[in-house]
RNA sequence: GCCGAAGUGGCGGAAUUGGUAGACGCGCACGACUCAAACUCGUGUUCGAAAGAGUGCGGGUUCGAUUCCCGCCUUCGGUACCA
């Protein structure tokens, strides 16, 4: 071996000639390049496994120390799973699209794809100085057409596929079509609705479906995909020019880039995540994760259960017609976010149909509805929601609320008055009064008992009454009052008892009032025939929907906040509240993210003038605007129960609003948890209402027993809960329901360097391209940045357009072609699903063949960084879930066991700043120039080094530092002197000022935090040393402080694995990365330690060798000790890799060498074991012994040591004997001897007696094996 | 605020099921080698002179607690008017 007696670099004495691990690490590496070791073959004979590493950005930073601590415990493991006999699957590949590489191009003009491919070629070059077992032939990047052809044609399984609720599973949209084609599509209710954006989607019947005309069809069916074009509300990134995902904000500032981030509303790509809300959930159970990941997770998909409860709002008479109008908007009340972004829109669709309070009702109907149907978040726009207002279902249209079953009642009504009303109609139909007079008409939503249209007289009769139907009845008449109707009301006892004095009533009501024209006879008369169709005796106004999770509390509700972007606040705000409401909303939507964010204690919000009815005691409850409520969660409206939630409690206070307690804590909870601030409250009859009393706070625990709730009293919350949902479904005014706070994820990004979307339009439509018409690749263009139209940089692309290929049937457009979609891919498109690609990375028919992915299954062990919580790792698992739902892959969840490594922090080195004092007696008559200098010389700073700081500051020094100080310091005051001597110095006060600065230098002019000086002054990013003074320790070093932070170049605490592979090699590198501490903790980077690696290595490697640095071992029988120490060793090191505690292998590894060197063993068997041992910690070096050994071929594939327990038996055991649990000595003794033995021999000993001071023992335990302790 | 993780020498950390606290390494001190330095090797190194004390703090369970339980404090990470 030329290796051996060549010198190393260190090798400059006989005795250092030895380890020279630069060409032994260079060597192997070749030989395993040339050989592909560690080729992953499909094999299927043999037990698979797969680890793998979080997908790279290769950035132009290249890597640091901590970027490579994953890779080297995940090849550690990989290696270890070879050397156990398994086929490993162990690749590594590049996340190669992504913001830096393109902000970097629009700077430079460089073709983003160039920087990339640089990028790539100093991270492959800086991976493979590491030794890591990747098989590189797998090698994918997200970049490479031949890879996002793939991402392009799961995206296009998405858009075909939707989420069936039935199977729970997503399906070919063939299936729902299917559906359609024979069930038609019932609206609300119908089990094929999923995630809830397409609630509002009009019902029509399997005929209807058919007649569509395919643009009808393709926008009913993007109501369904699971990617889908709709309009959302996106973080949008002006500074980038992009939208970004919520994890990629952090603060309302971009993750990367840290440029500000504003909510906008776009129509924009998105994936249908929430279909897989509950089976994410659900799935988590099922892997092994850390429970911070698992808990963040659950977090972000933030399942909760509760009611949607629906509040009628009490039309104030103030109220203008024109405002009031429109059934429809009460319909589904408020509504979700994407619903929300919708109502915003579809403004102009109201306004455009809501002019008089009596067109037909059919178009009111369905304009109003029309318009808010276009508000599901689906992709459209005014335009959109007025065609839609034709009824043509369509996503955007739709009628939610008409039902046959309402018809047939209202029907009923009519042909079942009852006797009152009956001989009322008698009189009046007579004519006798010279009017036409209209029984059970419809007027706005209501149907009256009797009208007189041309009056605008309503006469209604009452039934048997009781207290919330009088409330009910008040709502009625306001309402109709506001449509311009006078409103008489008789009683049932009066019209059968006193008939005469009702039909004179009647006449003098209608001798008081004008005449107005009856010209709506056919049309209304019509309607109430075809179309309307009303709830029994139950009126509608408006209605606030609200999601609560705490239906048991319903009856302490006293107000009910909207968000401010709630569509119902512009309607339902009264004249005298509506320029406060104004002022407010715009205020609120105008505020930023970030903003409302820093400002959560300040309590805002304004009455909007109206009421709500409480749905069970019929009370009126103000309804309020407050910017707490988010429209983008539940509802945008809550019921506020001040007395049991926190945030309703602070707005109740602020607001002086009242109350009400309904739960009484459980009597121990309130005695643990009473504090003078939360004194106990009492709980009796009529105290349940408060104003404002400073010392009750908010119980929100859920526990305790309902009070003044009616029904509701006595149970306790659990329990209560459940009856108030059950009840609150009983009666028809709301349902259960399970609200996420997951989003659907939006899936374009304003940019160019990223997948491009799969998607042409045509007529406006979006189509898919064909499979066959994949890749479609990027295109070039002239700039990286958008068009003067604020197009997408892909719009600057020339002739950039789908031509369709046979078997299209398309007109007269294809000589022109079809626009592509502009947007591009996020970052997470590619990563979601690599794992996979890597099975079968040069597949040109398949994604991943079924076969190779059912054979290597899931990543066995991922290992990565836990600031992809909720982002990647997130979305992979839902594009793994839905491969998996359409049949492509076997399973459902794609990492089995993930670990998070711990991020490695950086040391930075400080100096001491220090300024100088002086003060001049003069101050007036200072010149202008002398006063700056002065001002620059206080601010000035000077290095004191750390030791002498102290002392300085703490006033600490003794003469000699003094003095040497003073020396150091006297050049500058000796210019100070000079100059300001002629303005009376005041010689006193120049020193140092004790208010210690510190500023970071450089860690590489650091060494064992001594400042190099000299190297660092003439770096130009510390220039600033040569200007200042710099005050050494006596002996001449200057010495830094330190902190530890992030890792950073602006901190420059970077340390770089190269520099360390090229000082001591990559085995020491990957031992001391290990040998930091646990894999999953964050810990500090300490250069210091290494050295003590580093010589480890050279004693293991002297093991082998004799003092003449001659390979050397001896062929005998291993000691008995040398076996001891080995097969103990095997076990811990087994141990403890299948604990993923690697620095305690390292340390075992030490403990081992010590042993050995001790020993003097070198012989042959023992050491051929410990090789194989190392070698998945050290490989070079294992490598180049195991040749020297003689062994055949790698030593990767050697098989793993085998533990054998008999070595480790002892015959004796050292006791520690204990007093009182406190170990005092230690007593060799037989294992043989049984507990009673050992008492008596340690009764025996003298130290025994001494530790008694002549005490009796009251109890000797002994255990066997392990201790002995005495108890006095 | 909520959720998660963690607090052990001068430093990184070990102690796997309740059984000798501080393994291993750094640093430091001393010694050997050397003209000398580096390297290497050896010895010592929780605090305390000692008795003794000691794993963030205060309690508890136990013969015995870094480990289990209760209550706090601090640090780090995530998340945040989520109804």
């Amino acid at each position: 071996m030329p290796t051996l007696l060549q010198c190393s670099v260190h090798a400059n004495t006989t005795n250092y000639m030895e380890y020279d691990f630069r060409e032994i690490e260079k060597k192997w590496r070749k030989n395993w390049a040339e050989n592909k070791t560690f080729s992953a073959s499909d094999d299927t004979s043999k037990p698979k496994y797969y680890v793998l590493d979080m997908f790279p950005y290769p950035s132009g930073a290249g890597l640091h120390v901590g970027h490579p601590l994953g890779y080297i415990a995940s090849d550690i493991y990989a290696r270890y799973k070879r050397l156990q006999g398994y086929n490993v699957l162990h690749p590594m590949g590049y996340d190669s699209f992504g913001l830096p590489a393109e902000q970097y191009a629009i700077q430079t003009g460089q073709h983003p794809d160039k920087t990339t491919k640089e990028n790539i070629a100093r991270y492959r070059d800086q991976l493979d100085k590491i030794g890591f077992s990747f098989d590189w032939d797998r090698e994918v990047r997200t970049s490479d057409p031949n890879y996002y052809k793939w991402t392009q044609w799961i995206f296009i399984q998405l858009f075909n596929s939707w989420y069936n609720p039935r199977t729970n599973k997503a399906e070919k949209i063939e299936t729902l079509i299917a559906i359609f084609e024979k069930e038609g599509f019932s609206g609300n209710g119908h089990d094929i609705l999923t995630g809830g954006v397409e609630k509002n989607l009009a019902p029509f019947t399997a005929a209807e479906w058919k007649n569509f005309d395919e643009q009808q069809q393709q926008e009913t069916l993007m109501n369904f995909r699971l990617t889908y074009l709709g309009e959302a509300y996106v973080n949008w990134c002006p500074a980038l020019g992009t939208v970004l995902a919520n994890d990629e904000v952090k603060d309302g500032f971009s993750e990367r880039g840290g440029h500000p981030v504003e909510r906008k509303l776009m129509r924009q790509w998105s994936m249908r995540i929430t279909a897989y809300a509950q089976r994410l959930l659900d799935g988590l159970d099922t892997i092994d994760w850390s429970e911070s990941i698992k808990e963040a997770q659950r977090n972000w998909i933030g399942r909760s259960e509760g009611a949607l409860l629906r509040f009628q709002v009490m039309p104030h008479p103030d109220l203008s017609p024109a405002l009031s109008k429109g059934k429809g908007a009460n319909t589904q009340g408020s509504l979700r976010s994407e619903e929300e972004q919708g109502s915003l829109r579809s403004e102009k669709g109201k306004g455009a149909n809501a002019q008089g309070s009596l067109r037909s009702e059919e178009e009111q109907d369905t304009n109003a509805q029309g318009s808010l149907q276009s508000g599901k978040g689906q992709g459209t726009n005014a335009q959109d929601s007025l065609r839609s207002s034709d009824n043509k279902p369509g996503y955007l249209t739709g009628k939610a609320e008409v039902s046959k079953l309402n018809l047939i009642r209202a029907k009923e009504m009519r042909d079942n008055p009852t006797p009152a009303e009956s001989k009322l109609w008698s009189e009046l139909k007579t004519k006798q009064l010279g009017l036409k007079i209209r029984q059970q008409h419809l007027i706005d939503i209501y149907i009256v008992d009797f009208v007189c249209l041309s009056k605008r007289l309503v006469i209604e009769v009452d039934g048997d009454i009781h207290d919330h139907q009088v409330d009910e009845d008040l709502v009625r008449t306001q309402n109709l009052i506001t449509k311009g109707f006078k409103v008489i009301r008789f009683k049932n006892d009066e019209v059968l008892n006193n008939i005469g004095a009702v039909i004179k009533q009647i006449k003098q009501e209608l001798n008081t009032l004008p005449d107005f024209a009856d010209d709506s006879d056919e049309a209304t008369e019509g309607v109430l025939e075809e179309s309307t169709v009303l709830p029994p005796g139950k009126e509608r106004g408006w209605e606030i929907e609200v999601f609560t999770t705490r239906p048991d509390t319903i009856f302490g509700v006293s107000f009910v906040t909207l968000a401010p972007e709630h569509e119902l606040v512009s309607q339902i705000t009264t004249p005298a509240q509506k320029a406060e409401v104004d002022a407010y909303v715009t205020k609120s939507k105008n505020r930023s993210e970030r903003e409302r964010m820093a400002d959560v204690n300040t309590i805002s919000g304004v009455f909007t003038g109206s009421y709500v009815l409480h749905p069970f005691t019929g009370k009126q409850i103000p309804i309020w605007v407050g910017d707490y409520v988010l429209v983008g969660y539940g509802t945008g409206a809550v019921m506020a129960v001040p007395a049991h939630d926190e945030r309703d409690y602070k707005f109740a206070k602020h607001f002086n609003l009242p109350i009400t307690f309904v739960i009484e804590p459980p009597k121990n909870s309130v005695e643990a948890k009473a504090s003078p601030e939360t004194t106990p409250l009492s709980f009796g009859e009529g105290q349940g209402e408060r104003y404002g009393e400073g010392e009750q706070k908010p119980w929100a625990e859920k526990e305790g027993k309902l009070i003044n709730s009616d029904f509701l009293n006595g149970l306790d919350v659990k329990a209560a809960i459940k009856k108030a949902i059950a009840e609150i479904d009983a009666r028809g005014l709301g349902k259960k329901q399970i609200n996420y706070r997951l989003r659907d994820a939006v899936f374009g990004r304003q940019r160019y360097w990223g997948e491009p979307i799969p998607v042409y339009y045509q007529n406006g439509t979006p189509y898919v391209l064909n499979e066959n018409e994949l890749p479609l690749t990027l295109p070039e263009v002239d700039k990286y940045l958008p068009t003067e139209d604020g197009e997408p940089p892909l719009a600057r692309a020339n002739n950039w357009k789908y031509y369709p290929t046979a078997g299209s049937s398309q007109g007269e457009e294809d000589k022109a072609g079809y626009n592509y979609e502009h947007s591009t891919m996020p970052g997470w498109a590619g990563s979601s699903w690599y794992f996979l690609r890597y099975m079968d990375p040069h597949n040109t028919g398949e994604f991943v063949s079924k076969e190779k992915a059912a054979y290597w299954n899931q990543v066995d062990l991922y290992i990565g960084g836990s600031e992809h919580a909720t982002g990647h790792l997130l979305y992979s698992r839902f594009w793994n879930k839905f491969l998996f739902d359409l049949g492509y892959i076997t399973f459902d969840e794609p990492f089995k066991k993930l670990i998070n490594q711990g991020m490695i922090l950086g040391r930075s080195s400080l100096l001491t700043a220090m300024p100088i004092n002086f003060e001049v007696g003069k101050k007036d008559e200072l010149t202008e120039e002398d006063s700056n200098l002065q001002m620059e010389l206080i601010k000035q700073r000077h290095f004191v080094s750390k030791n002498l700081a102290k002392k300085i500051v703490s006033n600490d020094l003794n003469q000699e530092e003094e003095s040497h100080v003073a020396a150091c310091l006297k050049p500058i005051f000796d210019e100070i002197k000079n100059r300001f001597a002629k303005y009376d110095l005041n010689e006193d006060s120049l020193k140092l000022n004790t208010i210690v600065f510190t500023r970071r230098v450089d860690i590489k002019y650091i060494d064992n935090d001594i400042l190099n000086i000299k190297d660092a002054s003439k770096d130009p990013l510390f220039s600033f040393l040569n200007k200042s003074q710099i005050v050494p320790e006596l002996d001449g070093t200057y010495i830094c402080g330190n902190e530890v932070e992030k890792m950073s170049k602006t901190y420059y605490n970077v340390q770089t694995p190269d520099e360390l592979v090229e000082k001591f090699g990559a085995d020491t590198l990957r031992l001391y990365e290990m040998f930091l501490g646990p894999l999953e903790q964050a810990k500090p980077w300490d250069t210091q330690g290494i050295n003590g690696v580093h010589s480890f290595l050279r004693r293991f490697w002297r093991l082998f060798h004799n003092s003449e640095n001659e390979f050397s071992v001896s062929d005998g029988e291993a000691s008995k000790e040398s076996l001891k120490t080995l097969h103990k060793t095997i076990k811990k090191i087994q141990d403890d890799l299948e604990r993923f505690s690697f620095n305690t292998g390292v340390s075992n590894f030490m403990i081992a060498t010590n042993e050995f060197t001790d020993q003097k063993c070198n012989n042959r068997a023992v050491l051929r074991e410990m090789v194989i041992l190392l070698s998945s910690y050290a490989p070079h070096i294992a490598e180049e012994l195991w040749e020297k050994l003689g062994e055949k071929g790698s030593v990767t594939y050697a098989p793993f040591p085998k533990f054998n327990p008999d070595y480790l038996v002892e015959s004796s055991f050292e006791y520690p004997v204990s007093f009182n649990g406190k170990m005092r000595f230690k007593l060799e003794l037989p294992l043989t001897l049984n507990a009673t033995d050992i008492e008596k021999e340690v009764m025996a000993q003298e130290n025994t007696a001494k530790y008694l001071e002549g005490k009796a023992p009251k109890k000797v335990i002994v255990v066997p094996g392990k201790i002995v302790n005495i108890v006095m």
